[in-house]
RNA sequence: CGGGGCGUGGUGUAACGGUAGCAUACAUGCUUUGGGAGCAUGCAGUUCGGGUUCAAAUCCCGGCGCCCCGACCA
């Protein structure tokens, strides 16, 4: 894409009402735009990163056996109400809302009513189990205090991934290997080795939920770390828990950390309140187990922004970068001008997503606002490049220049990860 | 929801109760071109509603909005 035709502009102050650094960092690079309190709407980059961080979630999610949906916000009150968590009193984030005829509806917070509901139209059999409907989709919270840019938001987007399985150990067979897939997401996202499973409390049904906790001064959550295993002890339980539940080992180091992922075992909760049952190979009737499987894609994303970004801008992992490569001319000569535009061309046909910095500007206006952007990658033609037939490839998050032979350049970039 | 702070051009900031200024961004022109260039000209502002006063960005009351701390948080 050429940068000279992006609408969004960088800016060179932080807003004074962010103080939270991904918000400060994405609002000046032009990533995002803030509509109010917690409402942030996605711009040109802003939801290139925002899909892919989508994109890398679903294809976990489908290699564990989900199957993509895409449900209502609007939500009828019947379901909520065979739940008890209608009642404001019940349930105080609720954005409520009415048809022109009075009936109440809701926008929704969390879907596990509808998705239950909706479920009983196609669960009859055990054959029909197990079952792993997810989807990426807005929820809405009315938070009393919405905070930290895009970490705690009343809209946002969330993946919510649900488990219908016929037994116990089928759903728990089910809820280990979901943790695997979530160590993927992080992974994948530049977080692994800073998010840690975390023991959380656990409801109705299990003593225990996990959460994936990003270790980062930008959390809330506090955990305690045990470095032998790489697995937390969330503070809600340290009392009850005050060892590492792996190895109960006490050595267990605090940390302020972002909670990025939470699954959590439903048991029979809500196929009980909503009668989701199925026939087992006896023709008896069965209650359907369920578990719940949440991460905010937004909530990653400042996260990402949060532990990755330095004083000079964004630095974005490959996977979820909106562009593998800034492409960036120095100079506004014409054999300059046609060579960075023979280079665009190249690249764009070897498949490699670029941002085409094409704009007339001087060098040093486009190198800040190149290191604000954060691709990973910075290639540079300018006179002097072409004069060495080799193109100066920096490393975003490293700073490190090389020089790569023309003939070689798609290879290196292609390769580099 | 309790406590605290704050609302001035698009953005960031200044102004004792007395001429709303600076920077940046934007527009035009000339110069400049490897780390946010220079000159000139131009565009653009006191959150809203009341009140006090000869006079309000400034003081008082109320609304709206924003931020932070805490509480809350499948």
């Amino acid at each position: 894409m050429y940068q000279s035709k992006l609408f969004t502009k960088t800016r060179k102050e932080a807003p004074k009402d962010e103080v939270s650094k991904n918000a400060q960092l994405l609002i000046k690079a032009g990533f995002i735009n803030k509509e109010m309190a917690g409402v942030y709407s996605f711009l040109p980059l802003g939801l290139r990163v925002l899909n892919k961080v989508n994109n890398v979630i679903r294809d976990e999610m489908n290699k564990l056996g989900g199957q993509e949906v895409f449900l209502t916000s609007l939500q009828e009150k019947a379901n909520w109400e065979k739940t008890d968590r209608w009642s404001d009193e019940k349930v105080d984030i609720w954005f409520k809302t009415k048809l022109k005829n009075d009936t109440e509806l809701g926008l929704a917070f969390t879907h596990e009513e509808a998705l239950t509901a909706l479920m009983k139209n196609h669960i009859r059999s055990y054959k029909d189990l197990p079952a792993y409907p997810y989807q990426i989709q807005t929820k809405f919270r009315n938070e009393t205090r919405a905070k930290s840019g895009i970490m705690r938001c009343r809209e946002f987007p969330m993946k919510d991934m649900y488990s219908f399985s016929k037994d116990t150990a089928e759903h728990e067979a089910f809820y280990e290997k979901s943790k695997a897939a979530y160590q993927n997401i992080f992974n994948r996202m530049g977080l692994g080795d800073k998010t840690y499973i975390t023991f959380a409390s656990g409801g109705t049904f299990s003593k225990y939920s996990h959460e994936f906790q990003t270790v980062s001064s930008a959390g809330e959550d506090l955990i305690y770390i045990c470095d032998k295993c790489k697995i937390a002890v969330n503070k809600e339980i340290i009392q009850e828990q005050n060892k590492c539940p792996a190895c109960s080992g006490e050595n267990l180091r605090e940390e302020k950390a972002v909670e990025v992922g939470n699954i959590f075992n439903l048991g029979t909760k809500f196929s009980d309140a909503l009668d989701l049952t199925y026939l087992d190979e006896k023709g008896v009737p069965q209650k359907v187990i369920m578990g719940s499987y949440g991460i905010g894609p937004g909530r990653l994303m400042g996260t990402v922004v949060e532990t990755l970004s330095d004083d000079n801008g964004l630095v974005w992992p490959v996977e979820i970068s909106p562009f593998r490569v800034h492409l960036v001319q120095v100079g506004d000569k014409d054999d300059v001008k046609k060579a960075a535009e023979n280079l665009y061309e190249e690249l764009c046909k070897a498949s490699i997503e670029v941002l085409f910095d094409d704009r007339d500007l001087r060098p040093g206006e486009k190198f800040a606002d190149s290191d604000l952007l954060g691709l990973p990658l910075r290639i540079i033609v300018s006179e002097k490049t072409l004069m060495s037939s080799e193109y100066e490839v920096k490393e975003r998050k490293t700073g490190k220049v090389s020089m790569v032979k023309e003939v070689d350049i798609c290879d290196f970039v292609k390769k580099y990860k």
